[in-house]
DNA sequence: TAGATTGTTAATCGATTAACAATC
DNA sequence: TAGATTGTTAATCGATTAACAATC
């Protein structure tokens, strides 16, 4: 059985862990089917997206008439989202946010282990621990990315630094980059790089807020 | 002179960040004149989808042969992105994100001012105070909202209780929200929303990850 | 059966990209 | 002038939405 080599869009992805949460609340609820018609309502979005995004992902056909099974359907959103995968990540900058990080539990549920933090300040690496997780120093990265066996990095570093800092992880053998900092990083092909940009997103929401008065 | 009333995709938007944070870079450099071309491949982007960007929001036209006067193009930007105005905004649920943001001073780049923080827990309103900035029970939102004469809230409540909160914030008098809880809040068509899903990027990253191994 | 839902195909919409005349 | 860049228009691409036959 080889399912999730599809390729599944950004887009649809992103929905997926729309209905995902959605699901789960039904199901708390005791929904024991749920159509794409209502999850679409649910969710505020057009009836055809779900269709489609869930034709990409579904194992089995739904139900005429009744729609989905909702375990089968969980349990598919899950297999695709690669929730049950364990993954490692390390975050590089440990300031109010990378801290705020290394604290934060929620990441867990989607199977994201934070397993270490990284600084270039000794005062920070001194602290040796924070939440349970070892500080570094960004002098170690190279030696600890190979012991620890990590592929993905946050990066909550000063913008300033960001895209030295993120040729250094790329160096030493990260292949995919959260990027939390305030500067757009530009990383090769053959790695994965997401641009958290609170700016931008702050920016979008601002001018929405601007239009309504 | 009426500016910025133009409509303005999210999409452009978006860019418009990217091209303002290249532009104050490059003018650290000492460039004086910047084409929409140099600019595309700095940010890597197609040369087209700059020079449309920038055609909706210069104030004057770019010269040919040169390119655009970077003081001007970044005072143009400024312009659009409404990084000039003041803006206030408050943070409710003061768990570790919450404080995270609290503390954080880059928004302040941004025109944001987080002034004031929100929770529900006796035992976080009792600390008075984080970074300076108050912080009040819940129980007193409708009461602060108006007297604090605040239009943004930045939500960091566990997912569980967002929709209900985020109702209550509406209800408050506060226009636009940041959601940045694991829950998919819904608002009225009136309320600017910005979902800042964090599950999803990351479900996005590990997926594109997937995709090169 | 009647009717709601399925999955899929076709139509629409919007955004990205390419092409090009106008400019200095 | 020659040539690089401009702003804009047309072509392409992809995503969203609507429509509908098939199903139970």
């Amino acid at each position: 059985m080889q399912t999730n080599k599809i390729n599944v869009s950004p887009r649809t992805y992103k929905r997926l862990v729309v209905y995902y949460k959605k699901l789960i609340q039904l199901k708390g609820q005791g929904t024991e089917y749920v159509s794409s018609v209502q999850l679409a309502k649910q969710c505020e979005l057009n009836p055809s997206v779900v269709k489609k995004d869930l034709s990409v992902i579904l194992s089995e056909e739904g139900k005429p008439r009744v729609g989905h099974e909702i375990n089968k359907l969980i349990e598919d959103i899950e297999k695709s989202l690669d929730y049950t995968t364990d993954k490692k990540a390390i975050i590089i900058g440990v300031g109010n946010l990378g801290k705020a990080l290394l604290n934060y539990r929620g990441f867990e549920d989607y199977g994201l282990q934070i397993i270490a933090g990284f600084d270039c300040l000794d005062a920070t690496v001194s602290l040796g621990e924070i939440a349970g997780k070892p500080i570094y120093h960004v002098n170690d990265l190279q030696k600890m990315v190979k012991k620890l066996n990590v592929k993905i990095a946050i990066l909550t570093t000063p913008g300033e630094v960001a895209q030295e800092v993120a040729q250094k992880l790329i160096d030493c053998g990260i292949l995919a980059i959260w990027n939390f900092t305030s500067a757009h990083v530009i990383a090769p092909k053959n790695i994965a790089i997401r641009q958290e940009n609170m700016a931008a997103s702050l920016a979008i929401l601002s001018n929405q807020l601007k239009q309504l008065l």
